[in-house]
RNA sequence: GGCCCCGUAGUUCAAUGGAUAGAAUAGCGGUUUCCUAAACCGUAGAUCCAAGUUCGAUUCUUGGCGGGGCUACCA
């Protein structure tokens, strides 16, 4: 943040009256210094050599010298082949440990400071069964990119596009007319969206049946899935659907509305929420014109049965189908039209879709198409990718082809953070309601943070007991390290120790002090990173390492009993800084944090 | 077959082309007059292979090997 770019702005003006040659940001790199070596910021200046012209060692040492008597705040230097370390001085940390006690209460910078709105399309569940393990990752990263963009002062829009009409959620139907017994939520006591996701099942199981039946006719596999007459019949109910039938619309609206009302108890559960939803029902006719119009304009090209096809070769891609013989659309359609629709509803700047990455093709295919319609704003889609999540087992036995359920996870794992408090003998002393509210912040956020601290393009296994461990790169490992602080906090108030708002006078700062100051001044540039870099893993792990540190220093100093005022007060506004950075850092990531666990 | 992604300690994850590749966990050995032992300290252990680019490569290029995905008039 602020002292990365201070120092890297003098270096610039120290290389240009040395050298007499102005260079760019990228040439200067400037780092922590790695523990074994003295020194707060090392410059590494290798690039720098063929500015200078002389050897590593030299450029340093004049760099070194330059800074040291044109910056107040440089304590000294050395130099270890081409790095330059650079110490800074005392009063230059505490004023930096100053900085931060008065701005980080007031958060991240002003909503739309930036200008710029950025909408963020995450979770878009199919209507025929239960949100899942996918979906859970997905959930997490939109809501949590979402956040990042906010924090840089950007509009986040968060929506939902909500997949409620095809031949999925007619299987459910056509099941619950044939097996359902007019069951609804209510007479089995069973969330909307377990219940549909049950009848696609019981659908499946028949269709499978009927095909095996067929087949011992004589049929052959194919054959006999084209003309099992359960699909048939799920065929009909779609053909019925887009003709408005009144029955089947009224039966679609009402099994839609039982799964809305259960993946509304699920993303409340999860803490995730949108600020609008579109549907599918709604929106699958749009992009049709704007494919005829790139027909017209010989963008498109319409092969004799009448389908309408995109010729992508000389890009190193596919011809792509836009329209079908009989005129409908495909996916491909309708994302031309949600975008352009979108773009300018909302004069977006960027628009994020949070997909799998067995879509990557698709996104590919759809910026290509919309660059070759010549928006401009094509280049503002970005596809967030991510990769599968298993759990250990599913590694073993991946043929099942077992989803898991999100919702039972969830209750998983609050039960085990249930089970764990209990056995180390916590939250005996908190009445029932504060002890269900912190085993759910404990064993959610466990989850989240360990799906969260996971490169999102990388295939990632989810281990529950290892994510709810109270130590190591855990979510609870970090919530415990707040509560202690917190602990601290209380303690010092119970005995009339006030926490000062800054520091008086310029302390020496060393050790693990130092490092800590460090660490918390270095979070700004984190949250700007991971905005860039849509990228929640960057937090996550930064969160760690505060957390970690903050640990070390804990165990290294008496806080309260340090009998020199000055230095207690020093440690008491560090423990209440690292406190407010962790909090606002796992905000970033959507998790909770109690303050006493 | 073609295209895309991934390959790092036993395991789960890190590392804008930078210093001796970091953590955590499992293993082994320690620490309790201490504000939360749900802690802390020590120890051992890894870049799939081969070439290339350069002051320097886990990172970039090429070729292998291994794993996953896409390659529907499905959504």
């Amino acid at each position: 943040m602020l002292v990365e770019q201070h120092l890297s702005q003098s270096i610039k003006s120290a290389v240009t009256s040395l050298y007499g040659v102005n260079i760019e940001d990228k040439q200067i790199q400037i780092q922590k210094t790695k523990r074994e070596f003295e020194g707060d910021f090392t410059l590494v200046v290798f690039p720098l050599l063929k500015i200078s012209k002389k050897k590593p060692e030299d450029t340093a040492n004049e760099i070194g010298e330059y800074l040291k008597s044109n910056l107040p705040a440089i304590q000294s230097f050395n130099i270890v082949k081409g790095f330059l370390n650079i110490s800074l001085n005392h009063s230059f940390w505490s004023n930096v440990l100053n900085t931060i006690a008065q701005t980080v209460d007031y958060g991240f910078a002003k909503p739309n400071s930036s200008g710029k709105t950025k909408m963020v399309e995450f979770s878009s569940p199919n209507t025929n069964k239960p949100l899942h393990l996918g979906h859970i990752r997905n959930n997490l990263l939109g809501f949590s990119v979402a956040r990042l963009l906010e924090a840089n002062g950007h509009g986040a829009v968060k929506v939902n596009l909500v997949n409620d009409r095809g031949i999925h959620i007619c299987k459910s139907m056509v099941a619950w007319k044939k097996f359902g017994k007019g069951e609804t939520p209510e007479t089995n006591n069973l969330k909307g969206d377990h219940l549909v996701g049950h009848y696609y099942v019981l659908f499946e199981k028949e269709y499978r049946k009927q095909v095996e039946e067929l087949k011992l006719q004589g049929l052959s596999e194919e054959e006999a899935k084209v003309k099992a007459p359960i699909i048939l019949e799920a065929q009909e109910m779609l053909r019925k659907w887009e003709a408005k039938d009144s029955d089947v619309y009224s039966l679609w609206e009402t099994m839609n509305q039982w799964v809305y009302d259960g993946f509304d108890v699920t993303y409340k559960e999860m803490g995730v929420e949108f600020d609008k939803i579109y549907y599918e029902s709604q929106t699958y006719l749009l992009g049709r014109e704007i494919v005829n119009d790139g027909l017209k304009k010989g963008i498109f090209h319409r092969k004799t049965d009448g389908s309408v096809w995109v010729d992508l070769t000389d890009d190193g891609l596919d011809e792509k189908l836009l329209l079908r013989a009989d005129g409908t659309s495909v996916y491909m359609t309708q994302d031309i039209g949600t975008a352009s629709q979108r773009f300018s509803e909302y004069q977006l700047d960027d628009h994020i879709y949070i997909v799998g990455n067995e879509q990557e093709y698709h996104f590919k295919v759809l910026k290509l198409i919309l660059s070759k319609l010549g928006y401009s704003w094509a280049n503002h889609l970005y596809h967030l990718s991510y990769g599968m999540v298993q759990l250990p087992e599913g590694k073993m036995k991946s043929r099942e082809g077992k989803v898991v359920d999100a919702d039972d996870l969830m209750e998983e794992m609050v039960a085990t953070a249930y089970d764990m408090s209990k056995e180390f003998g916590k939250l005996n002393d908190a009445n029932e309601d504060e002890a269900a509210s912190i085993v759910k912040m404990v064993g959610l956020g466990a989850l989240k943070y360990f799906i969260l601290k996971v490169d999102p393009k990388k295939n990632m296994t989810f281990n529950p007991k290892e994510s709810i461990d109270f130590n190591g790169n855990t979510g609870p490992f970090i919530q415990y390290t707040h509560a202690r602080i917190q602990s601290v906090l209380r303690k010092a108030n119970e005995s009339n120790i006030p926490v000062p708002q800054t520091l008086s006078s310029s302390l020496s700062m060393e050790g693990k002090e130092r490092e800590l100051v460090k660490l918390l001044s270095m979070f700004t540039s984190y949250v700007e990173q991971a905005g860039e870099q849509l990228s929640p893993a960057l937090i996550a792990n930064y969160v760690y390492d505060l957390a970690k540190e903050y640990n070390q220093f804990y165990h290294d100093f008496s806080i309260l009993k340090e009998p020199n005022e000055a230095i207690r007060d020093l440690r008491l506004i560090l423990s209440r800084e690292t406190g407010n950075i962790i909090r606002l850092a796992m905000w970033l990531l959507g998790i909770d944090v109690p303050s006493r666990m």
